[in-house]
DNA sequence: CTTACCCTTTACGTTAACGTAAACTTATTA
DNA sequence: TAATAAGTTTACGTTAACGTAAAGGGTAAG
């Protein structure tokens, strides 16, 4: 009894339109092995699998990742099959992904105060402006 | 009575070595108008403010801004002898930026969740390996 | 004086992440 | 059937952010 759970298919420039991204960049993106979608005879098919990926790809690039360490992350998902000594290095993996982002949560938050800082001048000084 | 403030100056290597960065990085954010040191004779000499632009730069990178960038945002703060219309117009990149950062912070946040649920299932798997 | 070290400028090389163009196939529409 | 649209591969071009090497000046120690 397999049934045939009906997947959503979609082209390169459904995708391509979806997320705002040239069709150059989605293949980009396969030919560094980060997203592999079926092919219907050279045309190649995408399903939800590869949209999830791709939405965290354009994620991990707003967040100044490279490809490469997007594909990093991927790897880290497939965690079955794997040894002791793999999971404990993969667990460092994660620990220094996590520094990382802890600190750029620092640095944003530092930036965001500069931020408000300089609009309340920019405020106060507007306020200088109209009373002449 | 012009007081001579002691200001602290550093070489390029000095500021090279306390940030980490090659002599030729420093050389090139000057090259692209982030800062500009003071000569004595040829050589850089390097005061607190050159200082502070360093880590702000640095810190900008972490955040997957480009120079250009970082150097707009420097602009943001020389906001005297400005007038109302120009007071506006940053305004609206301060708010641009402002919202920038807070989809960052949503997105580090989402994969920090993400990472942790990683490394739940590491530890579990890891668990699961010692009972056999 | 020369050796060593730190500084300089000039300039060509490199990598990531695509842009862009050429040349071609397949499918749909007029 | 011819044209149009969307897909493909191949391959050279481009930009940012440096790396790296060459060629040289300034000064302090041996």
């Amino acid at each position: 009894m397999t049934q045939n759970i009906s997947q959503a298919k979609y082209s390169i420039s459904d995708l391509s339109k979806e997320f705002d991204i040239t069709t150059r960049s989605i293949r980009f993106y396969e030919d560094q092995g980060l997203i592999f979608p079926a092919r219907k005879g050279q045309t190649r098919i995408y399903n939800q699998r590869d949209k999830v990926r791709l939405k965290l790809i354009l994620r991990g690039k707003r967040l100044g990742f490279s490809l490469a360490e997007t594909g990093r992350l991927f790897e880290l998902y497939d965690v079955d099959k794997t040894s002791a000594t793999q999971l404990n290095t993969i667990m460092t993996l994660i620990n220094n992904k996590k520094n990382d982002l802890k600190q750029q949560l620092e640095d944003i938050n530092a930036i965001l105060i500069e931020l408000n800082d300089l609009e309340d001048n920019c405020k106060i000084t507007l306020k200088t402006l109209e009373n002449t």
